[in-house]
DNA sequence: TCCTTGCCTGAAACCGGTTTCAGATTATGA
DNA sequence: TCATAATCTGAAACCGGTTTCAGGCAAGGA
């Protein structure tokens, strides 16, 4: 497969001028006369010169790519906020380049190693787990921006969602409404967010002077078996309660399925919240009342944070918040 | 941001050995006495070198990339795909650059382009529209794999599921189970796989001496509302019906609401199947029944493939059958 | 008219590797 | 012991661009 690419150099010839004043053309730096300009312009077209992305990294120092530091965790969110990061980056010029970290610390590091090694401009982290002062070394060797992972002491350069309010909200949304004895069920006890939702049902509880029991929580891992499993333990064991806050929509699916097949119904008998707002959410039986998390704003929020940083432009994170979308899997109690 | 990175030079000087035999133990190429070598190695360890790729992409003509054409379509069933190509080369040394092409024909041109412009090894185009002299044209400037789009004439450039017969069984299945009026709510109409799977139905439908009613089959586009839309016309013209099959499992759940909302039960009144089989499919209420469509073992058959292709390796592609998923939305009419 | 000045331009160095090629060294065989 | 082959090695060319630098040229000022 012989590379048969035209180069600048054919364009040079074509045009009788040297190298040097095809790459200003090119890059439409320093000064060129006119007519020349329009003669290597001519060039190009006629013979459908692309330039050689690697030999411009290479000689210039940016390789135009981004490297994207993603976590294989096969939820919906974490796929949006690729997309979201995706588009962001569609027509600047920069590409993409992704590696997966599995969520393991061992291997992000080597990956990050392998992205670094291919000298791209610009790092994403999306989710994982790398120590902070690790993050922080990493930012003196490339911008950096995290995403979709709280780091209060990052300020700018962390795209994020409080997942404590989103916690805090949905379960005062279900006290709100009358509930007294709310379960939870919680997401993988190692994930961050999942915590902080956790933490955010029990300062809820809390405000609410609601006790909280440890009983009606149960320790899930963001897959929709974990929604079917808790209820089960928990209408097994006889335990009361009238609502359900699952830290994902998918759990939340889980435990919906575990009700129908008791012929318990939702909302009349038990309320349900979940978070993400997933596309199927809304179409449930009944439709999700859930927390969105802005996925994709986020993802592209990123992007364009890097491509600021990245150009020393000033830039302003959003403000990214949860929001409650009401629908019908919550009722009142009264 | 100085790039101080040490390059092959430094590791040329530390060993006292020319950037040569540096390269030479760095790729396993050539021969180099022992006790070099392994002064090159202890240089590298020591100095903690890692060889930048876009140089070495630049002379030794391997970029070590993978260029993946994606549409953004935002449906489950793409973002599995990638994951499955993502995994399918992690660990290989090769990296997957993304683009998107958002099903438009000339923005996948001009997105291939840049693609070709970073002098990728290989090519995987996850869906897409381009013509087939286009594509023939392409494989000759670069490896390529198709995925996720029925080519039958490329033979094993291309890794794809028979969607007529992923309509085909979903329909036969309801016809066995003894449902003569089955309605059909169709994907995006300039979409290649509803088309096939609308054909499968179709033909199911002839093999069962059914016939096939117009009215029957609302013209969708894989999403949740169709799926709502298409039940209320029915409805609403007094259309009799026993089951639907749907287009993919998105639309299969809007439908299921619009029956929820009339208290129309399923599957006892009305049997629904969908195409997919996504993580929220076995979590519905009832779980739905399903075609499985193998997307990640797609993806990671399309990774394989082209890893071999390039480096001209015998391959076989996987066949990758739809399959069918029996969970509790279809019942039986007898 | 001569000297600056500023605008253009091409030659050449450079980015960090790979690869060719010829020479040096060592091993082998006669 | 010498010729020959096999094994190693470094210098230099090369990949396709960017960037520096010095010089050529025309315009402007004295």
């Amino acid at each position: 497969m012989k590379s048969n690419r035209i180069t600048i150099q054919d364009i040079a010839n074509h045009a009788r001028v040297s190298k040097a004043t095809v790459s200003r053309v090119l890059n439409d730096h320093g000064t060129v006369n006119a007519q020349k300009r329009d003669a290597v312009l001519a060039a190009m077209g006629s013979l459908d010169f692309q330039p050689n992305q690697i030999a411009r990294g290479l000689a210039g120092g940016r390789s135009m790519t981004i490297g994207i530091l993603t976590q294989n965790i096969g939820t919906p969110f974490y796929d949006a906020v690729i997309r979201g990061i995706i588009n962001g980056l569609a027509g600047t010029g920069y590409s993409p380049i992704f590696v997966d970290g599995q969520f393991k610390q061992d291997l992000e590091q080597k990956v990050i190693q392998t992205l670094l090694g291919r000298s791209v401009d610009g790092l994403i982290l999306v989710g994982g787990d790398l120590p902070v002062d690790q993050l922080e070394q990493l930012r003196h060797t490339a911008p950096t921006i995290v995403v979709a992972r709280e780091l209060p002491q990052w300020g700018d350069h962390c795209v994020s969602m409080d997942n404590l309010d989103a916690g805090y909200q949905a379960t005062k949304y279900l006290v709100d409404a009358g509930h007294r004895q709310i379960a939870h069920i919680k997401g993988n006890s190692d994930h961050e967010d999942a915590v902080r939702r956790y933490e955010g049902y029990c300062q809820a509880l809390a405000d609410a002077k609601l006790p909280l029991d440890e009983e009606l929580v149960y320790p899930g891992n963001f897959y929709g078996q974990a929604g079917v499993l808790a209820v089960e333990s928990w209408l097994m064991r006889g335990k009361n309660f009238t609502a359900i806050f699952a830290a994902n929509d998918l759990s939340a699916l889980g435990a919906r399925l575990a009700l129908y097949r008791r012929n318990i119904r939702v909302p009349d008998e038990i309320s349900i919240i979940g978070v993400d707002d997933q596309l199927e959410a809304a179409f449930m039986t009944p439709p999700l009342t859930t927390i969105r998390q802005p996925a994709e704003p986020m993802g592209a929020a990123a992007a364009e944070a890097l491509l600021a940083l990245m150009n020393g432009r000033e830039y302003k994170l959003p403000t990214l918040r949860a929001e409650l979308i009401r629908r019908e899997s919550v009722c009142g109690l009264h």
